[in-house]
DNA sequence: GAACAGATGGT
DNA sequence: ACCATCTGTTC
């Protein structure tokens, strides 16, 4: 007991026009699919931006001058981050943080916080 | 003679044809700017993957390129705390083997 | 103009 | 599923 409901004008395509109601919905799925998945890279690109800005205020805390690299040379560092700049803050604070670690672990017995007083270089 | 009638015509002819193309060329312009644009996006990422532990033969995408990164800055971040508590040596060549 | 998001077509 | 492009909107 399941015949199709009246559906007359619904399913062949009454309009003139290229959009033919299969294609309509096709498209408005792909849409849909396409807006998610900007939201999540738009999800990972602020949590990314999180990170760049955390790690980066701890390295000029622990360099003890608010330099900032080259990136911003702004004090109050507090603006939207756009993609771009995210992308290159995020690779510049990855590099900087690699060659950290490695000079830390290089020394058997150097401090984080310790600055060259004498030379034995 | 009265060549006012035609300048007109043709002044308002041309005007009408200048808008029209005008805007044609503003937004060939704009596209121009804006594919220039997600160029440079395009090689800020794929600078980004570089610096960032994968295979060779991954071809990342942008979203994973994205959540690897920030992955990698957390674990980079975890360890030099770890270090800083631990003056032995911990000897660790290889910093993106020990992420993978 | 730069940065962005939506729609859309292309692998 | 991922991406490039065109386009209008916002700042």
């Amino acid at each position: 007991a399941s015949g199709s409901i009246a559906s007359g004008s619904i399913n062949g395509d009454s309009d003139g026009e290229g959009g033919s109601d299969k294609e309509v919905v096709r498209r408005d799925q792909n849409n849909a699919r396409e807006r998610i998945r900007v939201r999540d890279i738009n999800q990972a690109f602020k949590e990314l931006g999180k990170m760049c800005y955390q790690v980066n205020g701890k390295m000029i805390y622990e360099l003890q001058h608010s330099s900032m690299g080259g990136a911003n040379g702004g004090a109050g560092g507090d603006k939207a981050q756009t993609k771009l700049g995210i992308l290159h803050q995020a690779v510049e604070v990855i590099q900087k943080l690699e060659e950290q670690v490695r000079q830390r672990n290089l020394n058997p017995k150097s401090a984080a916080h310790l600055r060259r007083t004498h030379g034995d270089d | 003679m009265a060549p006012s009638a035609e300048k007109k015509a043709r002044k308002n002819a041309r005007r009408t044809n200048r808008s029209e193309e005008d805007t044609l060329v503003q937004r060939h312009c704009a596209n121009k700017r804006e594919r220039q644009r997600t160029k440079e996006l395009n090689e800020a990422f794929t600078a980004l993957r570089r610096i960032i532990p994968s295979l060779p033969s991954d071809k990342l995408s942008k979203i994973h390129t994205l959540r690897i990164a920030t992955d990698y800055l957390r674990f980079l971040d975890q360890v030099k705390r770890d270090e800083c508590k631990f003056p032995s040596e911990m000897v660790d060549g290889g910093l993106q083997a020990t992420f993978n």
